[in-house]
DNA sequence: GCAACTAACGCAACCGAGTTGCAAATATAA
DNA sequence: TTATATTTGCAACTCGGTTGCGTTAGTTGC
């Protein structure tokens, strides 16, 4: 069994020609990716509803988390800890590049510890870094 | 002349009565708002496009912030300084309620110093805490 | 390996936030 | 108050994402 298989069944996930192709493109590119970068790289013929829908099931199994987008799409990238259901908690920063729109996950990017105000409660940080990335000076 | 007329005085821009109304609006509550929660206020019967293309107007000059919407709807809220078009930085952090989805601003609070990445230029820093506001215990 | 069951796929149609074009209205400057 | 430029308001559109539903394909038990 191959390394994506392996991980949909450690997921509890059916095994589909779709869904093993789909893995495979985020596990072989590394990078996140929004539903067109995915159209474009595995055929414009595979439909959007199913892309939408392999991607929330992976987002709620934890193989996947999303990330902010420059254009507010949505975004995933692999989870490189282990997540699931029920600890889906990523704690490192995102970069989004100002001139080609992607978005890179710092992940040793410690986030700050944030001082608290009366009456809110924290549950969630999230910081997002927007720059030029090495590709765009 | 009106602290809204004069806001928009300042800032060179027309003073029509809708913007004046749009402008208040923001003043009076105080809040962060959408297109929805701004129709809700000013009434249903004001035209979309025109509450869309006012905002736009509004942020370029630097009288309004784009915000983060727990829905990535368009939010926006009052600049406290002193903004412009060229210089319309904000450099405190947002606060998204999971309960009610508004989005506040916190104006005293400082945004982590990051150490620098190599390859990267950082140019803007976003930190937005999500959690439950005092209204949703 | 085969039948039975359930989950996933694929198509069409839809939804809704935001945008564009353009003619009519209104603010400003002369 | 007239001329000019900007803004408004309507209709129609765009496009990312969703819903419904019949068909297809994994999985489980024998």
């Amino acid at each position: 069994m191959s390394v994506t298989e392996e991980l949909l069944s450690n997921y509890g996930l059916r095994k589909t020609t779709f869904r093993k192709k789909l893995l495979k493109l985020f596990q072989d590119s590394g990078e996140t990716l929004t539903v067109e970068n995915i159209r474009d790289k595995i055929g414009r013929n595979n439909d959007k509803v199913t892309i939408y829908r392999a991607l929330s099931t992976f987002e709620k199994s934890g193989i996947i988390h999303q990330v902010p987008d420059k254009n507010n799409l949505s975004r995933y990238a692999l989870c490189n800890s282990e997540c699931s259901p029920s600890n889906h908690s990523h704690q490192h920063a995102h970069f989004i590049c100002d001139y080609c729109d992607n978005t890179v996950c710092f992940e040793e990017f410690e986030l700050p510890k944030v001082k608290k105000i009366k009456g809110y409660k924290f549950k969630k940080l999230e910081l997002i870094i927007k720059g030029s990335c090495p590709k765009c000076v």
